[in-house]
RNA sequence: GCGGGAGUAGCUCAGUGGUUAGAGCGCCGGCCUGUCACGCCGGAGGCCGCGGGUUCAAGUCCCGUCUUCCGCGCCA
């Protein structure tokens, strides 16, 4: 089918286009046919326009209906001041058309598209299936598009920088330690298996071994791991790693980098974020103390604090047990939590017990009126609690100074060994910053984690395994406790978080075999593992390795954070479902007998 | 692997064990020359996810199962 190819683009139309005359292409967006008059919304990736059809123009068999691929030709002219649509930026203007054509006609679809506010509720599984429709949407187009310019700007930032760009393969080999893979039968010969990779990390050390000196590659990476909201078991990263360098170079770099793109698409796309400017640094063990966690979310304070030393003289048994056996006793403040009832409270405490707690104690503070049964505290506050009964108000006091509290706080206490403690209080402070809207969507509030443990002890494995990766440098001067103490080890290994995400996580590589050698003591890979998964490494790095490091930030989080999207589908084009699947594929499928032939598999 | 929510018309959702399972939007037909959430009239459309069970009777109760969403574990 010949058409007319489009002189403009629907979205551009203004007053000034008045008396032109053009030709557009596009879909049909909404219909609404008035009998003597009909209007039609012609929509592009521009934008949309409204079009005049008186009906003597249109053939009578033509298709024209939601989502119909249409051509049209016609004259803009103004509309005049009662009839203009200040909704839309084509608002002032209207095209009466002269001729309009189907292109392709349209199925009634299996959802409406024209209809934002109805699509947030529209099943997921649905929208991936139809995708090619969903992103026919303006939101959906302009993710893809804010992806595609930060992508952009990062590989301009890096040309410039004298980065390389290199490809690495997307079929390679399973390495031990890390997330689960997803695996590719070799047809060659049975039992032997491809992987994909978790992430280039291999290959990027040995183009610094090959001299690139400056690598980088926007990385496609595979866990075959549970789905999260924000997580796909594929997902982009854009790798990086540099020759001769130390980790305050990289981390200036990338603190340029991010500023550089960020900024900049955040002014391309006009998007509600104020710009960045200072990157903060803390060292992993700040960062544990403060907030409990290795990601914080630093817009908005509420640092968790510990009571253990205020409150191990009692009698409490949950608080006595506790500190008798290791643990401590720690807690947050909750602005404005102390109007909370009594059952608002215990569905707090019920919500820390999904993390692991056994349980929360409070401390209300407030004034007499606000508790007349309450007791006095000396610096004039009056607290509610059920630890009264084990606590003098001198201690009370004591608890609500360490806090800084003030009239209206709820402290709430946690007992239990550090690492859950911790990681309850973490979850805790970020419910009670979404309850008083503390997280500025319009913030981005950027951070370094710093000094990372280099290893963890793992109980489900028992044995130590690497915080990072096994490629990990450890501190220099930390390097004599290796074996002696290796939780006391830290790592130049870094993290770059944002409104408590993880959005890159980077170290300085081990370039010495002999100390390579040691953290695979360290972490039980025996000698004939370590010469089949990572012999090429270790051969390669005997060859005049440079010192070297890098990072790696995630694309599609960043993505989520700049566009305001909750799920990770938002920033994808062609996403999979919680389980694994595309549904609009069919993946994953059955294959042909043949197949399973070829490949010498059998079903188990 | 575990926990919670959901699954009824094309979509979003109502539906107290008891008539012929409803609404809004969409769709189809008719009317309509200024709509932009167009309006008015009429109509079609249902394996109530699937499989068992309890019951005189099941969309509704029970068991199992599948899909999906969120979370936990997992994710160097």
């Amino acid at each position: 089918m010949s058409f007319q190819k489009r002189s403009h683009v629907c979205g551009e139309l203004r007053p000034h286009h008045a008396e032109l005359t053009i030709h557009l292409t596009g879909w049909a967006h909404k219909v609404r046919d008035l009998g003597g008059v009909l209007f039609v919304d012609i929509r592009d990736r521009s934008g949309l326009v409204q079009m005049v059809i008186d009906p003597a123009v249109i053939p009578a068999d033509l298709d024209l209906r939601t989502e119909a691929c249409i051509a049209a030709t016609g004259k803009v002219v103004l509309r005049s001041e009662s009839l203009k649509n200040p909704k839309l930026p084509t608002g002032e203007v209207e095209v009466i058309v002269s001729e309009i054509q189907v292109l392709s006609p349209s199925k009634t679809l299996p959802f409406a598209l024209s209809d934002e506010e109805h699509m947030g509720n529209v099943n997921e599984e649905l929208r991936v299936k139809y995708r090619y429709l969903d992103l026919r949407r303006p939101t959906m187009y302009r993710n893809l598009a804010v992806r595609a310019s930060t992508v952009r700007r990062f590989r301009e930032y890096l040309n410039h920088q004298g980065f390389l760009e290199v490809e690495t393969p997307i079929i390679t080999k399973s390495t031990p330690e890390g997330a689960r893979d997803y695996l590719v039968p070799y047809r060659e010969e049975t039992g032997l298996w491809y992987a994909l990779p978790q992430s280039p990390q291999q290959y990027k050390q040995l183009l610094m071994v090959a001299g690139v000196e400056r690598y980088y590659q926007v990385a496609r990476c595979f866990r075959d791991e549970s789905s999260r909201a924000d997580r796909q078991p594929e997902f982009t990263q854009l790798d990086m790693e540099m020759s001769f360098v130390d980790q305050e170079e990289i981390l200036t770099l990338v603190e340029d980098m991010t500023r550089t793109v960020v900024n900049g698409v955040i002014e391309e796309f006009g998007l509600a974020k104020e710009p960045v400017a200072d990157f903060p640094r803390m060292t992993y063990d700040e960062a544990m103390r403060d907030y409990g966690c290795d990601k914080p979310d630093i817009r908005f304070g509420l640092p968790l604090f510990e009571i253990t030393d205020l409150v191990a003289d009692t009698e409490f048994a949950v608080f006595k047990n506790t500190i008798e056996t290791g643990g401590v006793v720690r807690a947050v403040r909750y602005p404005s939590g102390s109007k909370l009832s009594r059952k608002d409270v215990g569905a707090l405490e019920e919500f820390t017990k999904g993390f692991g707690a056994k349980g929360m104690a409070s401390i209300a503070l407030g004034t007499t009126e606000d508790f007349p049964e309450g007791v006095a505290l000396p610096g004039g506050l009056v607290a509610r609690t059920s630890l009264s009964r084990f606590f003098s108000a001198e201690q009370l006091q004591a608890i609500a100074d360490r806090a800084a509290a003030e009239s209206g706080d709820l402290l709430c206490i946690i007992a239990d060994q550090l690492s859950t403690t911790n990681d309850v209080l973490y979850r805790l402070r970020l419910e009670i910053g979404d309850r008083l809207a503390l997280r500025d969507p319009k913030k981005l509030a950027y951070l370094w984690v710093v000094d990372f443990p280099l290893v963890e002890w793992s109980d489900a494995d028992g044995r130590w395994s690497s915080m990072h990766h096994p490629f990990t440098k450890p501190k220099d001067s930390d390097l004599d406790f290796l074996e002696s103490d290796p939780a006391r080890v830290r790592a130049d290994a870094y993290d770059l978080v944002c409104n408590g995400s993880e959005v890159a996580g980077g170290s300085i590589r081990i370039h010495r075999p002999d100390v390579q050698q040691r953290i695979f003591n360290l972490l039980g890979i025996d000698e004939a593992t370590q010469k089949d998964r990572f012999g090429h490494l270790l051969e390669a790095f005997s060859f005049g390795a440079p010192p070297h490091g890098g990072i790696a930030p995630g694309i599609d989080r960043l993505i989520m954070i700049l566009t305001d999207t909750d799920n990770i589908r938002e920033v994808i084009a062609f996403p999979k479902t919680g389980g694994g699947a595309d549904p609009m594929m069919g993946a994953p499928s059955t294959i042909d007998p043949q197949q399973w032939a070829e490949l010498g598999l059998r079903k188990a």
